[in-house]
Order: structure tokens, then sequence, then C-alpha cells
DNA sequence: GTTGTTAATCTTTTT
DNA sequence: GATTAACAAC
């Protein structure tokens, strides 16, 4: 029975839950009450996990009249939450959606970004929620922030300095002052408490219950102010982890506690070595890697890291250019010698993503921990579909028809889309049941309705998790109707963008699962393949940010605690394996997980390598065209490759013999499909931006620009204009002589290599301006890009227009000069300036190079 | 050391 | 489209 505080060393695999269920049931055997013991773990998974091995242990030792549900077995947020509810403190914990949207918020009225909405949306802001989240895990207030500005400032600078070169050094400090703000008006505008608010509550919390007895899995991942929580809700502690199965360092999870109390002397130290888990060769292999790459010298528990399973096959290490298209080989080759189940632990839900889309081409069955992709769709299907009926535009409303929640098929959809899209007023489907829908008004119960009627029923036809991502969203939208009781179509969209729900998976396991290593964690297969990814540095502007304000006001040096991660997070999807191990990965890194004895390394041969993953974005557009309701007529439209769709195709390159620069430079055939074939394209705001701004330059030209008509936010790009057209007049002592000029020539006259393509081709270009003396000229484009990033880019185009401009003009190509003039050049981050920048590089040897490529590419189609 | 260029790649997640 | 590693060039 326990007499002191433990610590119990635990190596993977050896039975810690076992070992946790063991030393309760001890206590329940000497007469400790059941409702003295407090168990606590992570997850609610894990929670379930240890009720079943204590009534599983109370079974074998035949006592009977105590079951796990008399013990507290909680997570610790369950059991802070509960505490708090029965005083009435907390009724309500807030949604990250929730934390995004006002995250969003506060920063689009500020103005902070010029990024695309799209990249705001996906990019960043998840990524300053994890940041605010990361703070507030130290118990960081945005107070604390204000308070030692100055100094997080200076720290941030030279951070800046050491790591970060895509924005500059304004940038960054507006960053800054801009993140503070966000994280301010977060802190004040929420109307819940979220999960760290509810741990630091109860910290402050009166009158806490005290159990006599804590028991504490996991140990490695307790942050601080949930290792307060252990110390004052337990008097006896028992902790179990194990270092090095560390991964969860992003959450606040940093090693400190879990070293804190394994240098206490006055803690009782356990190990548990053996292994009950895999073989030999596994745990070799996995120790040797770990001592190898780790600089954690106090290992003791590694010593004696062995089994009981014998020595088992080598740990296989398989090089393939594709290691997601090569898992089917490496399934069946699995499949042939052994009999058990198959774990692929993958790194990211990238990856799954990927390897989920291979295994349903070959029809192998598997259970998925990640559906991504599916919530993704199902996402932007709600949304384009809710647009299409509030928004009364053509670009809404084709997205909307293409949604299954319209009720088209696809050809009804695409006829339709043609025939808005040729501004034909007089059609027929207006009293279709969607377009019925328009008459609806814009509110919450609207919305609520068309939910039940129209999305969850089709909903329900597509897949389980294709449903239940709708009846999250919709649930979701509680929450925004409640916070925002003025709300705009424009909030409700945001919100919905912004929106992220994973969904719990489905418990019937296949004998194929895949996963991350983040969720394997405590799992474990008869064989695994684990498809490792090298981890990118961190050090993002954003990163030394968080990393900066916790030195400053915590004196914790982030980076050197989660040093070493990714070794473990390596370490933990070895373990996983029961008698296989199979690491897929390219060449290039075979080095780094070859450890000589454990392993050996296999070459698949390119000819078995050969299998294509199936085209994911060719996959997309199939789903999202396709699966209207009509399921299964869907789908063998899809298998027969229908024989319209490809007419369609054929038509448009059979029409197209004029081709522009834009056209020509796609590589990407499922967009291609999309915007120049099906015309679905989106219309950003930087494309309206730049295009308005070229308006704006011809007019200037042509002296017709009325300044009264000017929409806000282009004054400072019509003063960057002229100061563009000046330099170069006053440089090169030219007047501009043209402005917008259209000109085609014959694809085969631009280079000699050229000859023999399709004549009847055509290239179009449309030049900003040009200038000249008489004697020379100068070729400039208007570029709004925010930065001088894509020069080299740009100077392709260059290139093909001044090949174009002297052989239209029959001019001398040595007597063309080009030059890149950008009007408004922002930066990454609003620092609200607005500048110029005209770039007088020629077209090089690469830029022909390039042009050349582009063009193969058309004599191709 | 800084800046430029080009190709490769695009975290992890619980309550 | 954005970012970064890795290498190249000043």
């Amino acid at each position: 029975m326990i007499d002191d505080d433990t610590l119990v060393i635990a190596n993977p695999g050896t039975g810690k839950t076992t070992n946790i269920a063991e030393e309760v049931v001890e206590l329940i055997k000497n007469n400790i009450p059941p409702d003295k013991i407090l168990c606590i773990t992570f997850t609610n998974k894990a929670v379930e996990g240890l009720e079943k091995k204590i009534n599983k242990e109370l079974n074998d030792r035949n006592i009977k009249n105590v079951t796990a549900n008399d013990l507290k077995i909680r997570t610790f947020h369950s059991f802070a939450y509960e505490e708090l509810n029965e005083d009435g403190t907390i009724n309500d914990i807030i949604s990250y959606n929730l934390v995004r949207y006002l995250i969003y918020k506060k920063l689009s009225e500020l103005k902070a970004f010029n990024y695309s909405k799209e990249y705001v949306i996906n990019d960043i802001i998840p990524k300053l929620e994890n940041a605010i989240r990361y703070l507030k895990s130290f118990g960081i207030k945005p107070d604390d922030i204000k308070n030692n500005r100055d100094e997080i400032e200076k720290l941030i600078i030279k951070k800046h300095l050491e790591s970060v070169r895509n924005i500059n050094r304004e940038e960054e400090k507006y960053l800054f002052s801009y993140f503070y703000e966000a994280f301010n008006y977060y802190e004040n505008n929420k109307k819940y408490y979220d999960y760290n608010d509810l741990l630091f509550e109860f910290i402050k919390k009166k009158n806490k219950s005290k159990y006599e007895y804590i028991f504490v899995d996991e140990l490695q991942d307790v942050n601080n102010i949930e290792a307060e929580i252990a110390s004052i809700s337990g008097n006896k502690k028992y902790f179990v982890g194990d270092k090095k199965q560390s991964i969860f360092g992003f959450q606040g999870g940093a090693l400190s506690v879990f070293k804190k109390l394994s240098d206490n002397s006055k803690i009782n130290k356990k190990y548990l070595e053996k292994n009950y888990r895999s073989t030999d060769s596994i745990l070799n292999y996995s120790k040797e890697f770990y001592l190898k790459y780790s600089d954690d010298d106090s290992v003791n528990e590694l010593t004696e890291f062995s089994g009981i399973k014998g020595i088992g096959e080598p740990v296989e290490i398989i090089e393939t250019d594709e290691p997601e298209s090569s898992i089917i080989e490496v399934i069946n080759e699995l499949q042939k010698k052994y009999d058990g189940n198959i774990g692929v632990i993958a790194r990211t839900n990238d990856q799954i993503d990927k390897i989920s889309k291979m295994l349903d081409n070959y029809n192998i069955e598997y259970t998925s921990d990640s559906n991504i992709h599916t919530v993704n769709q199902a996402k932007k299907d709600i949304i384009n579909f809710f647009r299409g009926i509030f928004y009364n535009n053509n670009d809404d409303t084709i997205k909307a028809i293409f949604s299954p929640f319209s009720g088209f098929t696809l050809r009804e959809a695409f006829e339709i889309s043609e025939g808005l899209n040729e501004g034909n007023s007089s059609l027929n489907f207006y009293d279709t049941p969607f377009f019925s829908l328009r008459k609806e008004n814009f509110n919450k119960e609207t919305i609520n309705k068309i939910f039940d009627e129209n999305i969850l029923p089709i909903a329900a036809s597509i897949s389980r998790e294709y449903f239940l991502t709708a009846t999250t969203i919709k649930s979701s939208l509680r929450e925004f109707f409640d916070v925002e009781s003025n709300y705009t179509g424009k909030n409700f969209f945001d919100y919905l963008e912004l929106a992220y729900s994973e969904n719990e998976n489905e418990s019937n396991e296949s004998k194929i699962t895949l996963t991350t290593v983040h969720k394997a964690k405590g799992r474990e297969f008869d064989s695994a393949i684990y498809l490792p990814k090298k981890k990118r540095k961190t050090d993002s502007y954003i990163d030394i940010i968080t990393s900066s304000i916790i030195s400053v006001i915590k004196n914790i040096d982030v980076d050197n605690e989660l040093m070493g991660e990714d070794i473990r997070v390596n370490f933990v999807a070895f373990t996983r394996a029961r008698y296989n191990l199979s690491i897929l990965l390219k060449p290039r890194e075979s080095d780094y997980y070859y450890i000589p004895d454990y392993s050996i390394i296999k070459k698949l041969s390119s000819v078995e390598n050969s299998i294509a993953i199936p085209d994911k974005n060719k996959y997309d557009e199939a789903y999202f065209l396709f699966v209207n309701g009509k399921f299964k007529e869907s789908k063998e439209i899809l298998n027969k490759k229908d024989d319209w769709l490809r007419g369609l195709i054929y038509n448009f390159f059979r029409d197209k013999s004029k081709l522009s620069f834009s056209l020509i430079s796609i590589d990407n055939p499922y967009w291609f499909l999309k915007n120049y074939i099906l015309k679905l394209n989106e219309k950003t705001d930087a494309l309206y931006y730049g295009s308005n701004a070229h308006d704006f330059a011809e007019a200037i030209y042509e002296d017709s620009l009325d300044l009264q008509t000017i929409p806000e936010g282009y004054k400072e790009v019509i003063t960057n204009i002229k100061s563009v057209i000046n330099e170069i007049k006053t440089r090169f002592n030219m007047e501009q002589i043209a402005a917008e000029v259209g000109a085609a020539i014959r694809v085969n006259q631009m280079f000699d290599d050229f000859k023999n393509v399709d004549n009847s081709i055509t290239f179009f270009g449309k030049l900003d301006a040009v200038f000249s003396d008489g004697n020379k000229y100068l070729i400039l484009d208007y570029k709004t890009d925010k930065n001088e990033n894509n020069i080299n880019h740009h100077r392709v185009q260059l290139l093909s227009y001044k090949i174009l401009y002297s052989i239209k003009n029959n001019i001398n190509i040595n007597k063309i000069n080009t030059a890149l003039g950008y009007i408004s050049i922002r930066g990454n981050i609003n620092t609200h300036k607005n500048d110029i920048g005209v770039v007088y590089k020629e077209p090089d040897k690469y830029s022909e190079k390039k042009i050349k490529g582009i063009h193969i590419k058309i004599s191709g189609l």
C-alpha cells in the first residue's frame, strides 16, 4: 500500500494503467473508502480505459461491493468543471470556434493583415488561437503583456533578426500589438469560461474537495496549473509517467513538472521497465534511437528495457519515393505473412488523408482517426449553399447549385450555371425548391429550418461523418447567435468559415487503423507502419511572439523545453508495434532512421512503386460535383468518366486557340477545370484590387480619371502609379506612348524551336504601359503584389510581352527594355504603409527556360 | 554576414 | 499562395 508520495517512471508497454488499477484496488482491499480516491487522466478515452481496468482488477480479486463507479475517475477538466458547477460558478464552456471568431473579428476590424481572407482564416487565425491558448496555460493575461510591453518587444525584435525573413521588423512590431489587441478583446468579450479559465478558477475556489489519495496518469503531459490542481486535491500522491513520451508540449505540457518531481528526493521512485507489448528488436531499436539522438542523459529506465516476446524480426526501413502511395504494397506484404491488426501511423492528418484515398481506391477496409477531409468538404458545401440562398449574385448562386443540398444533378447545375453566366434572364428553373428558399428572410429561425429540412437529410445520405459534421456545425451556431445578438450575414459567414469540428470516431475496429502519432498514444498494434515526417522549424513570426512573452513574464525558455520533441514523437510511434515495425520513408531520410543490428533497409523497386495516389483534386472535384443527393447515379457517372464532361473539356480546348499568360501558367488541372472550364472561379479581393488599379492606371494615361468616383482605399495606389510613371519618365527621358495595349501573335513565331507548334494557336497579351524616347522602348507592367517576392515569376511574363511587342511592331528586341512597377507594396502585416518599387531587371535565361516550359505544355494540350 | 534564388513543402490536439 | 530549407552569390 502507498505510504509516500510516489513517482512511477514507466517505459511504454509496461502496463501503466494496470499498475494504477492494482494500486487503487490494493487501497480498497485495505478498507480505504472508494470516495477518498481520485484518479486523473487527460482524455475521456483514458478515463474509460482506467475504469475498465479497475473493474477487471476488482473482479479478479473478488471484491464485490465496489465498482469503478464508486471512485472519482476524471480528466483534469471534467474534475474542475464538476467542482465549479456544484456551487454554480460555471455552467458553460466556450468552444474554440467562438474563440477563433472573436480573434478574427477584432483583427479584421483592425485590418491587421494584407493576406487573403482565406489564408487568414485557415492559417493565421488558428495559429493565433493556439498562441493565446498556450499563453493562458501559463496563466498569462493581456495585462501582463501590456505591463511588460517594451521588454517583450525588445526580445521579439532580437529573435526576429535571428530567424524571420518573411516579414520585416516594422511588421513584426505591428503584429505584436495586433496580437495583444486580439487577446485583450477575446478576454473581454467572451461570455463563457474557456478550458484554461476552468483550471484557474478551480485554483481560486475556496472549498475544494480534498481526497486522501490522488493518482495522476501521463505526468509528462501535465503543465504547471494541472500540477497545482493535483497537489491541492490529494494528500498522498501517486504519479505515473514517461518523459520519453512527452509529445504534447504545444499545449503547455512541458517536461518541467516531470523533471521537478523526479529530481525531488522526498518522492519515492518506482520503475516499470519490463515491456509486455513488443519484441526485443522493436524495443532495442526504439531504445538505441532514443539514446542516439536525445541529449537526455538520465534515462536509467532504459537500461533494462526488455520484453517477453523474444527477439522477433528486425525493424524494416522501407525506402520509397512515394511513402503514402507505397502503403498498399506494404500492407499486402504484411497481410501475406501475418494475421494480426495493422496500425498505419502518420505524423500529420494530411498524410492520413492521402492514405485513406489510396485505400479507398483499392477497396481496402479501414478505420481512420482523422476525417478532416470530409469535415472540410461538408463545411464548404454548407457555406456555399447558404451563400447561394442569401446572396443573390451569379457567383454565389452557381456554387450553391453545385452543392449537394440544392437537389440539382451535375448536368442540371451546369446548364443553370451556363445560363447564368450568359446572363440569360428568361430561365425556367426559378420555381425549383432551391430558388424558392430565397424568399426566406435571413435569421436564426430560417437557418435552423434550412438545416433541418434541406441540409441534414441529404447529409445523412452521404456519409456518417458528413452528417455528424453538419449537425456539429448546426449546434455550434447556437453559441454564435448567443454572443452576436445583432448578427449580420457577414458575421454569420465569418463564423462558419472559422468553424472547425472534428467528429468522434467510430468505435468499430477494422483490421487496419489509420492514425496520427498523437492520437495513437496509449494504443498498440500487431504490426505498425510508420510514416515519419520531418518537423519544420517552428520559429515563425508568431512563435517568437509567444516565446518572448513567456520568457519575459515567466522567465521560461519554451524553445528549450520543446527541444527533442520530434525524437519523442518517433519513440512513441515505434513503441506502438507488437511484432512488426515498418518505417516507410523517402530514401534521403533512411540514414537518420537506420540503427545497425536492429533494423534493415529495404528498397521498393520503382515498378512496384509506381502506383499513383488518386489525384486528390480530381477526387475533390468529383465529390464536389457529383454528390448531389443522387449518390449512386453520380458514382456511376464518375466511374464512366462521363462523356459530356469530357466533351466539354475537349470543346474548351478546341475553341481556345487564343492563350494568355495567366492561362498558360496554370499547372494544376483541377484548378483549370474548375476555373476556366466550369467557370467556378473565386473572385478574390486582391483580384478586384489589382484590376481596379490597372483601370486607374489606364485612366491616368488617358487623362480621364475622375477623382470624385474613386472608391475608398485607392487614393494611395493612384499617387503611387503617378510616382512610378514619373520615375520612369525622368530616368529614361521617355514619354508614355500607350496603355493597356492588347495584341496577339502566333505562338510558333515566338522562339525558333516553336516552329512546329500548331499555327492556329495565338498568344495574347495586354501591356499595361509602354514608354519611348523615339528610339528605345520600355514595357512596364503594374503589380499590386504586397511585396517584391515574385519578381522572377513576373520576369517570365515580361519576356513574353517583350517578344510580343517586338514582333507585333517590328522593333528589334534589343531596343526594348522592361520594368515592373510595384504600385502597392504593403507587406503582409498592415503597417499603414503603401509604397512603390520599380524593378528594372531584364528577363534572363531562367525566364526563357520557364516560358519555353510553359509552351511545351500547351503543345501537349 | 546579408541578400537572392529555386525547389520543396505546407504540425501535433484534449477538455 | 505562403513559407522555408538549402544553396548561391555578393
